[in-house]
DNA sequence: GTGAAAGCGCTAACAG
DNA sequence: CTGTTAGCGCTTTCAC
């Protein structure tokens, strides 16, 4: 910095108040700066700079599955938001495993994110409200009721109702839930999905499954085996809709003219035209919007109540959906 | 530092390398110190440490497109070889543009990464070359040619050779190839592509397109509407590829039977039993995972001039390809 | 193992 | 705008 000062025969300080941007400088020196840091092939240090400032511009990520691209374009949408408010992210991707995302939260703390967005983090509680001791923290996709942690969930009992209403309305009455066992959302999705049913009158028919293509499959495999298939299934993400949709399909049935299936997140894999599968879709951009929203305020200051964003799905349909058949398929 | 220091009864020179773990250690006043540690909710400072210590104990990754599995995979494979050796990633996404590209690498070297690891980058190559000044760096996906910079690829030619050798090892002489257009490795691609099939004395049918699934959707309309189709189409990836199954089972075709398609890149698409498509693998956790190393033995400075990893692809054989049909469909 | 001193590269506060 | 001083939290070195 001094060398740089040096050579644009400018004090050290009014180095510092370029690189920083500051509105104070004149263009004329802000110029000669500018060239005098280019030459020399200056960089200001981030490390150093967050020490003296105490603060660090940045704020940290948590994804917990790099290969979901639900989560990805959530983190679109975090990105977004915080660098159109001069934030840098701090990504700390997480395959797998708890400890892993215990030490990636570790991590962000060690270096001082200003906040900490998680997305559809499975680490217990306790370690979340730890953290939220030191630093900002809203979570995306997993339903907390926690002081102090900011929340974006979508209103998934009302997805899963949206569904069975589409799937009723088009005069199906024999309706399977394939559910998501215990992954994020999936008990509300299951709940959704019961007291709607029971709402219209119907037996709310659920197969214990997970959030995987290989449990779509199965959970048609065995409705085939006992002779059991419904008119339509609605699956608990999207990914399992593809298993159910070729176990149905190698069964040598068409969809939607012999069965209807809908899925739920609107993944990429739904809107491909091979697979054009009828699902929920959650506003994935805008969720990780607001969750950046909510902790830039906790950082201004300017709320301290936790709060909680519930966010409305919306039906897409596409081509596995349709008019109930009027005779049932051999199966 | 000092407070721990003072609670556990100790100077604080010992606390700075109990939390640099070092040997040197007894046991017994290492677990006071982090004890101390605990109960007064005691962090280091990462900033301060890499300040002190000038280094960062970090590698900054670029991963070009977050929505692109392929990617997470290799930034799998960069994250288990970085921990494994005591490294921390910094992960930076990137969304399309070119330009948030520069940020981020410009980002990564204000954070005094100790290397760069990058992903697919689209960047000129002066950029990259102007980083390699200041910090080691590592390239996957992008046949580059520098000085100083390491490069981890996987042999496009001999991916689109073995395309083409399975192909007409199933008897197939009228195959049409999908192009990549500008993207990474598609040029390699259709030079294997084409000299393998002259090699056989075929003619090279290639279709310009892109890495896209409406690519793979046009290409095979075209085909349709000149009535050209071949009796077996190479797209230059996956995502197009499944464009073209979708066009090609949209015009009443099976597959194998009628035609067979063949992708590049084996991502988690080609492998839903509903896609089921045959395509060339690239091992890409270990293609991260050698990037890693390139950089560390940089880092170490055991080495010191440019390497480059091509690594041989594979394919994989699944539903989409068959023996060549004995007459041809109407088209 | 301790204690002291110096310094990493920057920001902050203030008098001039 | 300059110049100075102080300090961010840690590591490093070195004598003890």
């Amino acid at each position: 910095m001094e060398d740089v000062a040096a050579r644009a025969g400018v004090s050290r300080a009014l180095v510092s108040l370029v690189m920083r941007g500051s509105p104070k400088v004149s263009d004329q020196r802000r110029e000669a700066v500018l060239a005098a840091a280019e030459e020399l092939g200056y960089r200001p240090h981030a490390a150093a700079r967050s020490l003296a400032q105490r603060r660090s511009n940045t704020v940290g990520v948590v994804v917990n599955d790099l290969h979901n691209t639900f989560f990805a374009d959530v983190a679109d949408g975090v990105h977004e938001h915080a660098s159109a408010h001069g934030f840098r992210l701090l990504l700390n991707a997480v395959w797998r495993r708890d400890e892993d995302e215990e030490e990636a939260i570790e991590s962000l703390l060690e270096h001082r994110a200003d906040a900490i967005v998680l997305l559809g983090p499975r680490v217990d509680e306790a370690v979340l409200v730890e953290a939220a001791a030191s630093v900002p923290i809203a979570v995306v996709g997993r339903h907390l009721d926690l002081e102090d942690i900011d929340v974006v969930i979508n209103d998934d009992v009302c997805g899963a109702e949206l569904a069975v209403e589409h799937l009723v309305g088009l005069g199906h009455r024999d309706i399977v839930h394939v559910d998501g066992g215990r992954g994020a959302g999936a008990r509300f999705r299951r709940e959704g999905f019961e007291r709607r049913m029971v709402g219209h009158g119907l037996e709310p028919r659920v197969l214990a499954a997970d959030y995987d293509e290989a449990s779509g499959v199965n959970a048609v495999a065995q409705l085939i085996e006992h002779d059991a298939l419904p008119t339509a299934i609605f699956c608990a993400n999207d990914l399992s809709a593809v298993g159910a949709l070729d176990r149905l399909e190698g069964h040598g049935l068409t969809l939607p003219d012999d069965i209807s299936l809908v899925g739920y997140d609107n993944t990429s894999i739904a809107g491909l035209r091979h697979v054009s599968l009828t699902t929920i879709h959650q506003p994935r951009r805008e969720m990780g919007a607001r969750a950046m929203q909510m902790v830039l305020e906790r950082i201004q200051g300017s709320r301290s109540e936790a709060a909680r964003d519930v966010i409305e799905p919306e039906l897409i349909e596409r081509s596995t959906s349709g008019p109930v058949p009027t005779k049932r398929v051999p199966s």
